[in-house]
DNA sequence: TGTCCACTTTAGAATTGTTCTAATCTACTT
DNA sequence: AAGTAGATTAGAACAATTCTAAAGTGGACA
């Protein structure tokens, strides 16, 4: 996919959902767009997102899908979920329980488990067993 | 704190508690578990614990400070947390929803909210405002 | 008790994912 | 059409973590 093989409908549409957002319509954003929310719900990371991107003909820096990936999460038009081991919090409370996150301080709060349960637990696709769950209750200082 | 600041009654438990975790009783490793585990739980991160590490004295490499953790962790005498905004993945689906993590894979999938619901969810600390919930299951491939 | 070997630790380099910088470009207003 | 605020770029910088290869050490066993 280039940028020109969009039809003038689904510039239309992704157009809308950018300024709808408080985006500028540009060429980069409404071919990363079309990627992203051309069909169905979809997981990318900055790299699966940047190849398809080259794949599809398309040439974004890698700044640009960083940005870009950015300004729709805090326009609210992705969500984001954090996996990884990178910047972990080790705890020495290894019992059943969950945390409270506070993101401008980067600080850790126990929350008792019985604060915090999980109603339910969805069975794992079979062929996978279950490795833990976590449960992160982010917060941010209220405002003054 | 430097490591012969320990009684022997402490090194005996330390030592006990390293060994029932399969682990060599080394210096750096009883020096590194008083701090963690000489009173109440804690939350360290791999920097936070390496300061706290030098300024008691005690000179251990950065290096150590991740193998100990890691090596604590897979013990299981630690748990870990991950929080912050490194190795995200973004999900165009906004609504409320949780996801299974797929370690070996490093795969996604989402859980529609009505399978995992929690219970309660306990009140945000005053002066902070709740930011967002974040539900991940890790999962690993079962064992042929 | 001394020797030996597998396991540990170390310093520093390498890697990975992400953000920053400063220059260039472009969408939109007038 | 020109000006300007915002967007994009390549590449450098950064931060957290892991790797590497060499030197050190615990503890089993003679």
């Amino acid at each position: 996919m280039n940028f020109d093989a969009l039809t003038p409908e689904q510039i239309d549409r992704l157009s809308g959902k950018l300024r709808a957002a408080g985006l500028r319509s540009t060429r980069p954003r409404l071919a990363l767009a079309h990627l992203l929310f051309g069909a169905g719900n979809r997981h990318v990371t900055a790299e699966t997102l940047h190849e398809e991107a080259r794949n599809a003909g398309l040439s974004v820096s890698q700044a640009t899908i960083y940005n870009t990936l950015n300004q729709f999460l805090s326009a609210g038009l992705l969500s984001e979920v954090i996996v990884d081991h990178a910047r972990s919090y080790f705890d020495t409370n290894v019992t059943d329980h969950h945390h409270f996150f506070i993101e401008d301080e980067t600080r850790l709060i126990d929350i008792p488990l019985d604060e915090v349960a999980l109603s339910s637990l969805p069975n794992a696709p079979s062929g996978y067993d279950l490795a833990g769950v976590d449960v992160v209750i982010r917060l941010l200082k209220a405002p003054a």
